[in-house]
DNA sequence: CCGTAATTAACAAAAC
DNA sequence: GTTTTGTTAATTACGG
């Protein structure tokens, strides 16, 4: 919001086309607000339904016989940078020889 | 691949024993699996792109004026206020279920 | 140990010689390191006597003839009004500051 | 609240003497359940206050220059030793007692 | 025991 | 940059 104007009591916002010097400022801002409110809460319900799809397919997978866990890892692999894997995996080994768990 | 011989009764891991040739029960397995992971990043990618719009939706919403923070607050009561009614509605069910009131 | 004294070409972390009383930079380190993965191992560990206690509490209800699913549910609805009391107190005192009413 | 004719035999819910006829055995059993959920509620408090005394530790931690998803991964790592070993165990004690070594 | 639901850990993103 | 904060993955617990 105008960080100024702050929220109408109401939030409703309805513009009244009869009576067109009462919209204020606030108001279209309001009805701003809310629009992009809701564009951001559609955006978020797609999201949500793909990540619903996602569970899906794991579910299938496993109905399948595969394992989800070693494909989810299989997966963030692929996404990891191999340079950045192995370096991790060099200061793993590094903590596990202090502490001699070799 | 499957851990083990696809251990559900649907049998749609078995290999094709009328397709003998070349094809092993391994390759079609692999296949699978690769079909389940490009469908799974395809996925991935999408929501990764409504995730971006969202990002979008906030700096257009930031150069209007609006104030970030306050409007994510806003949505996140907005969404609260969603589950708590969802919870409400949940324990009264559980209350009149056990009044016998199904 | 720390990553980057640790990151010298050959790993190895030479003890000082000029130090020769046997306690190296690297058994400091794993010593520090050790005493800190032992005070959080404490810690989960206590956490995970609460969660049994938890449990019990649970139980006894349960057995006291009360719904255990019921109560989690009540429960839960009492943090997300806790919690959305927080959350209109913040956005509360973000208006407030974008008004210049600190 | 007890989904049946509720406290039996323990005596709890009997009425007060010097209230008999107000206190019904609902608002005995309401201030049961209330003794529960409190219970419940500060464990869980207690449970997140621990929580929070890890996150200090990880975060003192990195301050002495330690990585803290090595570490992470380095007490996970532990925690399954440990839970191997104590499977390993188990099943050895099944071995001795199915050849009377109790 | 199996699937679902809650908690905790890991990761990614954004504010200061 | 760094240090929260928000989101996603994984573990754990519970009820059926």
């Amino acid at each position: 919001m105008p960080r100024r104007s702050a929220a109408t009591s109401d939030g409703k916002a309805r513009p009244n086309i009869e009576e067109p010097e009462t919209e204020t400022s606030q108001t279209v801002a309001a009805g701003q607000l809310r629009a992009f409110i809701e564009r951001i809460e559609r955006l978020i319900e797609e999201r949500q339904t793909i990540t619903d799809d996602i569970k899906e397919v794991y579910a299938e997978l496993k109905g399948t016989g595969f394992d989800t866990v070693a494909t989810r890892t299989l997966i963030r692999l692929r996404r990891m940078d191999q340079a950045e894997r192995a370096e991790r995996e060099a200061l793993l080994d590094l903590y596990k020889n202090s502490l001699g768990m070799v």
